[in-house]
DNA sequence: CTGTATCCCTCGGGATACTG
DNA sequence: CAGTATCCCGAGGGATACAG
């Protein structure tokens, strides 16, 4: 433990860059209980718009995030799943949202 | 576990609203590692500005990170440290840096 | 249905200078 | 030393329209 000055943070803000996005976390959050659409996620995250969906989920793709799969169907049919990897980074979001849960949203 | 949609990311998101800002998580390291004052934080973050660097400060003390103990001595010292509560949200950051230096920062 | 293409606009942050 | 006061800028996002 304690390791050397920037250890720390240097991994947790390259973290923080992948998932800096206003709507990834939530994303990342949705896809983690199923995969889903693209009309499933901008239903499953009200207010966001298609433009700031494709790109997030083109980030998060090019990030390793998320795996798109397109069947070559009428009407199109797009499948967005997390990644193992994507699925750990959710995993270690998990006691941020703990954290969050007992000190800002106090419902207890 | 499998906690109905939203439970997760709603405190996530209500504490990356915390750190959101440019300089934060680097802030809370820093501070975790020895109190300080506003002219060691600065050279601490090399790159950020005086506005910015105060701007944070007050926000995460307003936010309860952060204790701001101002001595009334000539030349002026301010001593900045992490209350009980940013400590504790230095320590649920920790997953995430971790995550990071294993599968971003690929050192290994 | 799954996106692109534009246009607009806020706001976080940088540069710089100045003050108690 | 520890900040404020201005001015400026670009990127990230929102609204809307259109396309395959």
């Amino acid at each position: 433990m304690v390791p050397r000055p920037g250890a720390h943070e240097c991994g947790t803000e390259a973290t923080m860059d992948l998932i800096g996005g206003k709507w990834k976390v939530s994303l990342l959050w949705v896809l983690a209980q199923r995969s889903a659409r693209f009309g499933e996620l901008r239903r499953a995250l009200p207010g966001i718009t298609e433009k700031v969906l494709a790109a997030h989920l083109r980030e998060m793709e090019s990030g390793g995030l998320v795996h798109r799969e397109a069947h070559d169907e009428v009407p199109p049919r797009v499948e967005y799943s997390l990644t193992p990897l994507g699925c750990s980074l959710n995993e270690a979001l998990e006691p941020l949202g703990k954290w969050g849960r007992e000190h800002l949203l106090a419902t207890g």
